[in-house]
DNA sequence: TGCGGATGATTGCGTCAACAACTATTGTTA
DNA sequence: TAACAATAGTTGTTGACGCAATCATCCGCA
């Protein structure tokens, strides 16, 4: 006579344990891509979120709003983008203390190159594996999700009716 | 004149980045729970996999392949949970290099009094956002996700038509 | 204008995890 | 049965990241 484990079979903890798992999965599907070209994910997640800025620059304090890191967090890694010449820091005209991390030439170029294998990994490992309609699906239930659990996920990001770029 | 970004507006990043996001975002949502009782996302995960298993056991080297651990790191959770009496190494009878890691008592009741705030979170932040048919449409496109991208995820459990258990 | 609190970013420190090298055991094959 | 390869797990080393403390600058208010 076991120790009952029923208590642990309920179906908020599978849904849970199917998200963590999928997600750490498919992570580790589209990682060698990353690597091959020396970069971790948090790497390319920040380099790709500068290439995504409006003049390909974000401020420290934003960047960490937008990724899952701490400022010194994103400290540390625009020390290391700096370092390989991907990324450089620019002092902000307008308030001393803060600073914009700029996406540089060479990374630019970096990430372009990384692209389409980036793109081919998704599709075969996500997008591509599932009907239109069940991507959809998806995808609509994430952003409720999204919007739920990430408030500050746009920070930074110049808003449609505000004062534009 | 700036940079053309457009780029990387592709709708499979857009993806990607969406299901990034939105686990980053419930994980950090669960989190307090979870080390309001002094224990670590990767402790926790671990305490659940023996908690579930058949004798609240599992071997070493079937927990890594069930989490995304290394089996360094899995030898290094095990040594904090023992250090802290959650769980316990017990050496495999039939194959004398294998340990098992074990549940313990202690750990049991852990994590039995974490759960229902567990349980708790996971319906504030996640399966209690969305409509019955979304919650579903989300669950069963995660499992073809899964499916394909974890093959491993099911080590050390047995199989329906197996041997019992 | 000058003071006090708030904010942006960096640094020191501890923890955690991966990689590679290692030990101990098991299976294979000659 | 002796040698060799494969497997299970642990240990040394290194790098990444969060938290707390710190520094510099900015803003509100008298």
């Amino acid at each position: 006579m076991t120790t009952d484990t029923a208590i642990f079979e309920d179906p908020r903890l599978t849904a849970m344990g199917l998200l963590a798992e999928t997600f750490a999965g498919l992570q580790a599907k589209v990682m060698p891509t990353i690597t091959a070209a020396g970069l971790s994910m948090t790497d390319f997640d920040v380099l790709l979120r500068l290439a995504r800025s409006g003049g390909q620059r974000l401020r420290m304090s934003d960047l960490a709003a937008q990724t899952a890191l701490s400022t010194s967090g994103v400290t540390r890694v625009v020390d290391r983008l700096e370092n390989h010449g991907l990324a450089a820091r620019e002092i902000c005209p307008s308030d001393r203390r803060g600073a914009y991390a700029v996406l540089t030439g060479e990374g630019g170029r970096l990430l372009a190159s990384l692209l389409s294998g980036h793109l081919n990994d998704i599709d075969r490992w996500f997008t591509g594996l599932l009907s239109p309609d069940q991507l959809d699906a998806l995808l609509s239930a994430l952003r409720i999700l999204r919007g739920e659990v990430r408030p500050g996920a746009t920070a930074g990001v110049y808003s449609p009716a505000g004062h534009g770029q």
